[in-house]
DNA sequence: ATAATTGGAATGAATATTCATTCGTTAAAA
DNA sequence: TTTTAACGAATGAATATTCATTCCAATTAT
């Protein structure tokens, strides 16, 4: 019987690279360092990943995944607009609680380590806002753009953000609602 | 007398270098392959480059260099906004142009190898839109927001609009009116 | 004009280092 | 006891960097 909480040996090392691999680079994180930080040898970390790429690969796959998960409460009921400003919140929320997540995603995104078939799971955390904004269309309030524009558009402005709030030394508490004013008046028919 | 041009040989490097750097990624290009795609030997790029990360640094510095004196014919005399949707599409269009150095950017903008120095001298690029701006907020065209948000904001606007517009095979001609329509009316009073 | 000398750019094989991965051993569970 | 998991030193492939040598154009001497 431990006194410690066990804690799953493969989480630990998920975490543990994950902090070493936005603070130190790809290259400048061996797996030994890996394997020191997260108390483990580096055989232990094979058991569970057969690489380096397949490790990386999978918090990429993890972060998409929860990322997706922070979408799924929208209330049908609200204003579309209020239901989008609520959107945009959430998400820039979760990437403020989890700086990491933002910084690995910044580092990968362009990566050739990153496998096609990780993208397309990250991909489908976009469905949701996609259904929203095409109801958003058929009332006219969104403009009659082609959805992926929007999207992409979207998505810049939600990246610009957050390269901005974690670049800021002191936090602006109006800053948030700027930005969703301006996100909202880019997309409004 | 030759006949063929004489070229610079830290220009056919630079420019060797960042092809194989955007096709293959970081990782995946040895100095070997570099020096065999300029025609040189691995010395040569020695003598020109301290190490790896200077040349990849030197590659970052160039193209904003060169981003920057993309924005120097703004005519004073057109409207705020005519010089604003200038000064979009004149950017966008450099990248478009030049998809190496956009990819080169996306691959690198985020990593550890690029150093503050370099980040700083890249940063001056903005300086000139900067100033449009306080002129639009002066006269209350543009909105009232912390000029480096709204700087940022655009930021994310180009950087989503390149990255929809390589991502997609067949090209529409209307996206980039849409785009710039989009970013107006988020920025304007 | 021709030959001799020179400075430094170019070269790439050799070296040194880094680091992903393996595997034989040890420890813990079942 | 047998099975499973953990371990990390050893391996070797990859590759950044060095440096002794070659080569060539320009300069100087004959």
């Amino acid at each position: 019987m431990h006194l410690y909480l066990h804690v799953n040996k493969k989480e630990v090392i998920l975490s543990s690279a994950l902090i070493l691999l936005t603070e130190k680079g790809v290259h400048n994180t061996p797996m030994s360092a890996i394997a020191k930080a997260a108390g483990t040898g580096m055989g232990t970390i094979y058991n569970y990943f057969p690489n380096k790429e397949s490790l990386i690969n999978e918090i990429y796959v993890n972060i998409k995944v929860k990322e997706k998960s922070v979408f799924l409460d929208f209330d049908v009921e609200q204003p579309i607009k209020t239901q989008f400003e609520n959107y945009l919140r959430s998400i820039i929320d979760f990437f403020i609680a989890n700086p990491a997540y933002f910084k690995f995603m910044e580092q990968l995104q362009a990566s050739p380590i990153i496998t096609k078939e990780s993208r397309e799971e990250g991909g489908k955390s976009v469905a949701s806002v996609h259904e929203l904004l095409v109801k958003g269309q058929q009332e006219r309030i969104i403009k009659a753009i082609e959805l992926d524009e929007i999207l992409m558009f979207i998505g810049g402005a939600i990246l610009a953000y957050l390269r901005w709030y974690f670049h800021q030394s002191e936090t602006k508490t109006t800053s948030l609602k700027n930005q969703a004013q301006m996100v909202w008046d880019a997309i409004k028919e």
